[in-house]
DNA sequence: GATCCTCGAGTTCG
DNA sequence: CTCGAGGATC
């Protein structure tokens, strides 16, 4: 007997994966993200295991897509064009190879291939003695649409065979071989930055792209997206025979085709696995997007034997790597009060995982960025994790609005005082003009005493929240005069903790110049511009005496940055501000550095360096240390000036963006060792 | 005046 | 990391 709360969610899932099936064939507008309809496709398949007689003729595991849409002509596969089981991390790989060798025991002594499972569209291309007739979408599996004309755009396509002429290959009476289409990431981040520009509506992720310009009736429009392709099965040949998938990959390559550079013969299913997870690491290398590996049974007549379940060869299996894009409901949107008094937008999310962490907040920047997207409170939004950590809100997904969701409003008043909110002419940001504001103080407060600035041990959010509640600081000097007795009042404070704060607080007094400037929060002074104008004057009393022009002459400070400086010394609060921190002492000078030292022999000058990654030695602020020490300059982002990258364990974007710039990538010995020339 | 670059600010989770 | 905005440069 089947429990009733197992048939209950079986026909639920029935009904839920036939609903995105349509989305996804017929609407081309899915509304979940293929990994979430794996899991619940993997769910369901959970159950039909566990309970054969579920198992319906209509159940979705049993069908290998869905409808064909009516748009273009439709083509008949000579074979099916088959899916994937999926295994989730290198466990369910070797069960998977485990459950295979039970079934053959050639697998035992076989060899296998991994190729990347690139996430574009699959499509299917038809030649005749050499010459490309005909190409499909995949369409149900049996079924697909002739967009032969679309797939002629693609200038990596052969349209002859062999497509070098004079290559020493025997060009089959017959071929049909599959491949992925699909827009290169780079190709589509400079289509997005374009159209962004235009103050165009961007599009949501490069698959989406590619579907959409590979589908199109206008072949200029196909032509006119950078699409791209790489070929890795052959579906049907006739006149040369193939006895494996390695054979297969090296056969196509002589003939022209594209094929995936990372594709590996092993020897042991071991090897193959590990590769697979070696490369969860670096596929954001990869000039295309991949949620996954595949690993397949190299020799051919093998993976014939070993048969299909289902929808699925037995003999293949994609291994796959956590989402990183995931779609949730928003829930609403929340709004915080900066340290400037910016009011910023956030997204509070039905928890979801992403990339391995669940996720239930995202920054939404600023209120135009929430109208430009058209996200409304109640969308199902998709999220990616940009750079692997930070939660990002791409857009909503449109098809799946019911009409309920609620345009958000900018608010007039501040959240948190309750005081009026503006944005000034020619600014994006919305601002809370109350300078006294509970919800400023407090990050102001934690700004001057983080790690960037006086850098107080101990001393976080979470106390800057609590001394300002209770009415202990009404501004930044007060920090300084902190006594024992009065932590002790405050929650979660004992002896100990309270001495430790103290003498923390006590060090941070004789913090260098350029520290407490960038600590002072004073408008377009951050750590660079601080660090430079602390150089220059030498004490707090020479930059408050400084002119405009005076600072302007400064390089990297522009008229408007001056006049912050200059406004922020005349505002009474401030200068009652500087006559407190002078009556503590908190007064550091440094030796005024008038032009830029003589540093023509140093071996870095002139040079800029951007780091990237976890470095083995070094942390980021030894390595920023060494390349000044040497003369360089270390910078945030790459660009064009860019001289070096340095890069660590696990880069970022910027590593890829440096190779696409054709800049010179160093790890940490060869960083050491450019000093040695 | 346009374009590229750099800086500053806000930010998530464990 | 991403975004906005100021500064440098042509």
């Amino acid at each position: 007997m089947v429990p009733i709360h197992i048939s209950t969610r079986v026909a639920e899932l029935h009904k839920i994966l036939h609903a995105h099936n349509y989305h996804y064939y017929v609407e081309q507008a899915p509304i979940i993200t293929d990994h979430e309809f794996d899991q619940l496709l993997r769910e369901l398949q959970e159950y039909e295991a566990a309970y054969p007689s579920l198992v319906t003729s209509d159940s979705p595991s049993q069908r290998v897509g869905g409808e064909v849409s009516e748009k273009f002509p439709k083509v008949a596969h000579p074979g099916p064009i088959l899916s994937l089981g999926n295994a989730f991390g290198a466990e369910e790989a070797h069960d998977w190879a485990a459950r295979i060798a039970r079934l053959d025991d050639r697998v035992e002594s076989t060899s296998f291939t991994v190729e990347p499972k690139i996430d574009g569209l699959t499509v299917v291309l038809h030649y005749e003695n050499g010459l490309f007739v005909q190409g499909a979408t995949r369409g149900n599996g049996e079924i697909g649409e002739d967009i032969t004309a679309n797939l002629r755009t693609i200038r990596s396509m052969p349209l002859r065979l062999p497509v070098a002429p004079d290559a020493d290959v025997v060009v089959p009476t017959r071929l049909v071989v599959r491949g992925e289409a699909f827009l290169p990431v780079a190709e589509f981040e400079a289509m997005n930055e374009k159209l962004a520009a235009a103050g165009e509506k961007t599009y949501v992720n490069p698959r989406n792209t590619a579907s959409g310009a590979l589908r199109n009736l206008d072949t200029k429009v196909t032509a006119s997206r950078p699409l791209t392709l790489l070929c890795y099965q052959v579906v049907l040949i006739e006149g040369v025979t193939l006895t494996s998938q390695w054979e297969t990959l090296e056969y196509l390559k002589a003939l022209g085709f594209p094929v995936p550079a990372v594709s590996t013969l092993f020897d042991k299913i071991d090897d193959a696995v590990a590769f697979c997870v070696e490369w969860g690491e670096k596929r954001h290398a990869l000039t295309y997007e991949t949620d996954g590996m595949v690993i397949k049974v190299n020799p051919n007549d093998l993976y014939e034997d070993l048969g299909i379940t289902g929808k699925d060869p037995r003999a293949a299996v994609a291994f796959k790597y956590p989402a990183e894009e995931v779609t949730t409901t928003l829930n609403d949107i929340g709004v915080n009060v900066g340290r400037t008094g910016v009011l910023t937008p956030y997204a509070i999310l039905e928890p979801v995982a992403v990339g391995g962490v669940v996720v239930k907040q995202a920054t939404l920047h600023n209120f135009d960025f929430i109208f430009e997207k058209d996200i409304r409170i109640g969308d199902r939004v998709l999220i990616k994790r940009a750079g692997e950590v930070i939660p990002y809100v791409i857009g909503p997904v449109e098809a799946a609005r019911s009409g309920a969701e609620v345009v958000f409003e900018i608010p007039t008043l501040c959240p948190v005082c309750g005081e009026l909110a503006e944005q000034p002419e020619g600014e994006v940001a919305v601002y809370c003009m109350n300078t006294s504001c509970p919800a400023q103080l407090k990050r102001v407060i934690e700004h001057f005493v983080s790690r960037g600035t006086l850098d107080i041990d101990g001393f976080g959010e979470k106390l800057a929240v609590q001394l300002v509640d209770e009415g202990l600081l009404s501004d930044v000097a007060d920090v300084f005069t902190l006594t024992k007795e009065q932590l002790l009042t405050l929650d979660g404070f004992a002896e100990k903790k309270a001495v430790n704060l103290v003498a923390a607080i006590d060090v941070a007094k004789t913090r260098p110049l350029d520290r407490l400037l960038s600590a002072l929060g004073i408008k377009g002074v951050g750590d660079v511009a601080a660090t430079d104008l602390a150089k220059r004057f030498g004490s707090l009393d020479a930059l408050q005496a400084a002119s405009v022009e005076d600072l302007v002459a400064i390089e990297g400070i522009g008229p408007i940055s001056a006049q912050f400086v200059a406004d922020w010394f005349v505002k009474p609060s401030n200068q009652k501000l500087l006559d407190k921190l002078r009556a503590l002492n908190v007064w550091p000078t440094q030796a005024v550095v008038e032009a830029s030292p003589d540093d023509e022999a140093l071996a870095f000058s002139g040079m800029t360096f951007v780091l990237t990654g976890t470095l083995p030695n070094w942390s980021r602020s030894d390595a920023k240390a060494f390349i000044e020490q040497h003369g360089g300059k270390v910078s945030g982002s790459v660009s064009k000036k860019t001289s070096y990258v340095v890069v660590g364990a696990s880069p970022g974007s910027k590593a890829a963006k440096a190779e696409q710039l054709g800049i010179q990538l160093l790890d940490e010995a060869a960083l050491q060792a450019l000093i040695a020339l």
